[in-house]
DNA sequence: GATAAGGTTTCCAGTGACTGGAAGGTCAAG
DNA sequence: CTTGACCTTCCAGTCACTGGAAACCTTATC
């Protein structure tokens, strides 16, 4: 398989394949072109990166993950903390983003929005902190 | 004022107020020896765009909402305008991240979590597309 | 055999919003 | 006069890609 074919088979554009390869996540061989060839174990590992992305994990992440993955001795309770963390931290940014939301929308509400120059916005901005 | 001052005053680390300057932010004039010197305005600014930060809105939305700000004329609507699009967009960001934290909360606690090898995060992320 | 389209290669540079560090100039206190 | 804290500039790195250029390869068509 070339590089076009595991990037639409994985939904991942080749440029992030070529990224991957240089960080070292995959490793295909070369054809005597030089075209990268992708075995089924290259695309199944891209596919993983794939999901795992898709869940916000970062590249260390899944670096461990398909590590773990890998490893047929692994304890499930490794993976298990990477996941745990991973939750903890995206439980921390929703609750950010929950804050600023309701910030955010009390502002919104408070401002006219017309042709006036007065705006509550901007006076917040300018003076009150935010909680 | 000194950066020190400045930064200690509106919470904005020197290296950051210093980046505000080179991207044109604000504008310190200069001290014989070649120190910034903020003024109350330079001041007023930076906590504004702390503020600004803080909420989550982009280093252009702080620009255009700076000179919105510094824009006596300006329409509230505006200043409404580039608030409620950046609630969209954090809003959007909240459904992403909720999306995700069902998925993998489910994912953990599917998982046993104990010296087994077996392990239904990783079975999940290597077949199961995520929804 | 020529040519054109499309796929692949490498390399370099840029994104956003800083942040770290090095090398050096300045200032106030003791 | 030295110490230490502050300030300056500049360069490089972060994260996870993404865009673009220039060149090479393959396939199809004429």
């Amino acid at each position: 398989m070339n590089i076009g074919d595991v990037a639409a088979r994985s939904g991942i554009p080749p440029k992030t394949i070529r990224y991957y390869e240089d960080i070292g996540l995959v490793t295909p061989p070369r054809d005597t072109n030089g075209y990268r060839v992708f075995r089924e174990t290259d695309m199944h590992k891209l596919a993983f990166m794939g999901r795992a992305r898709a869940l916000g994990f970062t590249i260390e992440n899944c670096r461990n993950l398909l590590a773990l993955w890998e490893d047929k001795e692994r304890a499930s309770a490794d993976v298990r903390n990477i996941a745990k963390e991973h939750l903890a931290q995206i439980e921390t940014k929703i609750a950010d983003l929950n804050a600023m939301r309701d910030t955010l929308k009390t502002l919104v509400s408070s401002c006219s929005g017309d042709n006036r120059p007065e705006c509550p916005i901007l006076n917040n901005l300018a003076t009150i902190a935010n909680g």
